[in-house]
DNA sequence: ACAAATTTTTAGACTGGTCTAAATTTGATC
DNA sequence: GATCAAATTTAGACCAGTCTAAAAATTTGT
């Protein structure tokens, strides 16, 4: 009795699951999908009934969707594979950050359990990925310790950086060319009222600013 | 001006590239590739319409099919995908030998020039795969030494096990239960007229017998 | 050389995934 | 609570890839 999942099924649940997680756990609308897919909100309708069907979704006409548990184990494991394989791209084919997203998208839908499983081991069951994004385990249980922006902490000291919310190629590039890696130390300086920009420093090196909008993109955690 | 070819289309063309290498250099017909895939001659012939539309093949209704230059510049990088996955998962993530035919199947789609290349240097750009079939090298060359099936070498002697014919799940199964591995040394100590089958000793183990079907699928060179 | 058997192609239909254009529902505003 | 704008769904179409059934071409056997 099991239900074969397309690889436009699997984006689709993917698409939910990112969208219901992006402010509160929530509904997903019609609109958000097809944005977030980039096609038409006539092509989303048809796919939500479908997906509906098949009992992955909850989906009342007009009223947005949320995923069962069984479309969320969908999603979660597609998560867990693209996460896995950048941490493979990265780690053992030394692409750079801003690399191996598209090729991820790709080998997320490759199916085989015993795949991830092996690759899970060879890869030392690494808990992020390249990104700091969690890795979910394989019975889909995730770290939820949400790391916070650096510009919603409104104050000075020390912190370490663990993650982007932003994974845009431009974006990550920035990052790399001023300097800065997950892992690495943040000693906020000063907080610019007039234009809630914040001069850093990043290790031990010379002081920059840093944009509110960098700052918005950029999870941190106070160090301890 | 660069054509876009589906992963149904990738298919066809490795299965023409595959069938027309079986005996010589040859025509592929409807039929033969029909019993390839598993689907049928009707499906397969408005296929072979659009492979020839999109310069991948030479179509003459009726005549039979022919792989062009860039049809079998597809096929052949294909195939230099599926082997070097292989390599991938035994040697890193130690999958047996009958376990990977499917998955590499999956991962030979994926499509990225970049992990590719990165993939055959972190295998140590191996020339051949778990089965012993050779990989084509990154401009599609493919060295060419053709081993013979050890039932078609009529003397006795050593021999050196490089390959196998047949890639069923069972016939590797096989080889592993009678404790054969790519690279022994097979000697040859007796041939059975009335049966064809071959009395073999396995590097220094104790002697078996192997049967004709067993010898065809091995394949050997004459140990130097 | 011609009829029979086989192979291949054509014709027409179906599904998944997409689209545009039109109709419907929702919900915000006055 | 009636109206209007925005969001959503329905209707109808298209393409890729598949099928079955029927027609056409090729090959084979005597």
């Amino acid at each position: 009795m099991r239900v074969i999942i397309s690889l436009t099924e699997e984006n689709y649940l993917k698409a939910i699951y990112t969208l219901s997680h992006l402010f509160e756990e929530s509904e997903v609308s019609t609109n958000q999908i097809s944005d977030h897919l980039n096609n038409k909100a006539a092509t989303v309708t048809d796919m939500l009934k479908r997906l509906s069907e098949k009992k992955l979704i909850h989906y009342i006409p007009y009223q947005g969707v949320k995923l069962t548990e069984k479309g969320r184990q969908t999603a979660i494991k597609v998560v867990r594979k693209h996460r896995l394989w950048e941490v493979f791209l990265v780690d053992k084919l030394q692409f750079k950050w801003d690399e191996v997203h598209e090729i991820a998208e790709q080998l997320e839908h490759i199916n085989s359990d015993e795949l991830i499983q092996r690759l899970d081991k060879f890869l030392g069951k690494p808990k992020f990925d390249p990104h700091g994004d969690p890795i979910p385990d394989a019975n889909g249980q995730l770290n939820i310790v949400k790391a916070i922006p650096l510009n919603q902490h409104k104050i000075k000291g020390l912190f370490t950086f663990v993650g982007v919310c932003e994974h845009s190629k431009t974006f990550l590039q920035h990052l790399t060319s001023i300097g800065l890696k997950i892992g690495d130390t943040l000693k906020v300086e000063e907080i610019n009222e007039f234009d809630n920009s914040f001069k850093v420093k990043i290790n031990k090196n010379n002081s920059q600013f840093f944009s509110n909008k960098v700052a918005s993109n950029i999870l941190v955690e106070i160090k301890k």
